[in-house]
DNA sequence: CTTGTGCCCTGACCGC
DNA sequence: TGCGGTCAGGGCACAA
């Protein structure tokens, strides 16, 4: 399920294939993927890609008259020059002979066209703090006011944008702390350790390539290396490599959660 | 305003 | 080998 790191990862996969290039077709093969346009196919064809880039967990796909916001939601995928199948949604036709595919085998993921000012709004509504480029304090501030688990927070997008299932568990493993520590007990040295590890496990799953857990690969058909080394994700019944025993499991916000019984602090 | 629940969707896996 | 049931879960619509 693409997060941050692998949604950086396909993106830094794809920027030299698609920067400059043409789009001279568009096929979309399952309209309910394409989200709230009726002339989305007008809209893109003939326009040109001028850049790429990611908030949070989407892709931006910058054209010179707009721009296609892409959401992979669990299973989607972006391949360039990819193998079409029953799980092909859209595809993109390029100038020079090459293609972009939207794969999708759960059809969860959604491609919007949204002109500048439509997609500035969305992104200063919907998506949060940007993990590499938050301020201390305004994490602090803004993750203080919030009731409830501290997972579920760190899994509202609108709060830091990024986390998903995987990753939060990662980063509450690592500071110490359990996945339903109500969040208004935290202490400095809590969001202290949080703000770093937030930074610190998604940059470095961000280098390993991102986490490959059933099917994630890149926009190349490359998959990550991050989930060999996972402390609890997918670890529940296993024995915790920090103290020795046995990772329990529990449902958070209606996710499923791993953690340490001894190693993670509650309340 | 916040918070909770169901839904979308397919494939992997389990027990019989 | 097949078959039904369960699980995986991000974000949104909708209800309370």
């Amino acid at each position: 399920m693409p997060e941050l790191p692998e949604v950086e990862n396909v993106i830094r996969s794809l920027v030299k294939k698609l920067i400059g290039k043409k789009i001279i077709a568009v096929g979309v093969l399952t309209p309910s993927i394409v989200y709230n346009r009726y002339d989305f196919v007008e809209l893109v064809q003939d326009k040109y890609i001028t850049n790429l880039e990611r908030r949070g967990k989407y892709i931006i796909i910058r054209l010179d008259n707009g721009n296609l916001l892409i959401h992979l939601r669990m299973t989607g995928k972006l391949l360039f020059d990819g193998i079409i199948s029953k799980h092909t949604h859209v595809k993109f036709d390029f100038n020079n002979g090459h293609y972009l595919l939207y794969n999708d085998v759960r059809k969860f993921g959604r491609i919007s066209y949204l002109n500048n000012e439509e997609l500035e709004f969305y992104l200063a509504t919907k998506v949060g703090l940007e993990p590499a480029l938050m301020d201390y304090e305004d994490f602090k501030n803004k993750l203080s006011k919030k009731n409830g688990p501290i997972k579920k927070n760190l899994l509202d997008q609108t709060i830091i944008a990024g986390i998903g299932n995987i990753y939060a568990d990662e980063i509450l493993f690592a500071s110490g702390l359990h996945p339903v520590f109500e969040t208004k007990c935290l202490l400095e040295k809590d969001f202290f350790a949080l703000y770093t590890n937030i930074r610190e496990i998604l940059e470095k799953a961000t280098i390993a390539g991102g986490s490959t857990i059933r099917d994630y690969v890149n926009g190349d058909g490359t998959a990550g290396k991050y989930q060999d080394t996972h402390k609890v994700y997918g670890r529940g019944g296993k024995v915790c490599n920090c103290c020795g025993c046995i990772l329990e499991k529990t449902k958070v916000a209606g996710r499923t959660s791993v953690y340490c019984p001894v190693c993670q602090r509650i309340r």
